[in-house]
DNA sequence: TGCGCGCTATCGTCTTGCGAGGCACAATGA
DNA sequence: TCATTGTGCCTCGCAAGACGATAGCGCGCA
């Protein structure tokens, strides 16, 4: 998948994904390969700028949990104003999608 | 409309143009402007490094043509290979918006 | 002891779009 | 006549994002 394509897509799939549940770096990385069938997979060096960055817009909050064998890993959870962020992200998707098709024709 | 989502977008909606007829820059800017409604306006700073790209990639060709006012226009024209990466391009485009729809949920 | 895995994170490089700018000539109109 | 607007080409420096590489650390297992 062109690489170039991705861009701007990151917090719509990080906002999208977090606001089914809150979730970790590692979990991420996996869930999205997963439901991906492996086709798509986000890198670290993508994920960790775009996780702080959402954070300092306070769309999302950060909190560590420690597991039963004392490990920690820090969890990412959406806040109100994540939501509607999200929701106008959304928005913006479909127009773009819609735009591109106006040229592309329909994806049928 | 968010830059950073037009990104990767543009080489498939140039060919895209290209494969309906040939263009000049100029034109290209005015079709793309009007046909989203003034939504989206591709820029010259935008346009013409992609387009040589392209020309360079072997994907499409220019030619100078001159006009009744003697003015002159440089057209673009999409070349046999050009027309195979576009069929890519569209099937990568369309495998995108899945994968991005997968985590978002259906346009609808 | 050493390897791989889970899990965090950063850095430099590359590509891309954008804004601003430059150049040239035609047509319009005050 | 001269200024403005529109047509038409193009380049440069900047910011933002994704990538690959890299780093560190504790655990479980052979």
């Amino acid at each position: 998948m062109d690489r170039e394509l991705l861009k701007g897509s990151t917090p719509l799939l990080l906002l999208s994904l977090l606001s089914e549940a809150p979730m970790y770096g590692y979990q991420i990385i996996e869930t999205v390969r997963q439901r991906t069938g492996g086709t798509y997979t986000v890198k670290e060096g993508a994920l960790y700028p775009a996780l702080h960055k959402l954070e300092a817009a306070e769309f999302i909050t950060s909190y560590w949990e420690t597991q039963q064998n004392g490990r920690e890993r820090r969890y990412y959870a959406i806040q109100p104003a994540g939501q509607a962020f999200l929701k106008a992200k959304k928005k913006e998707w479909n127009q773009f999608v819609d735009m591109v098709e106006a040229f592309v024709g329909p994806k049928a």
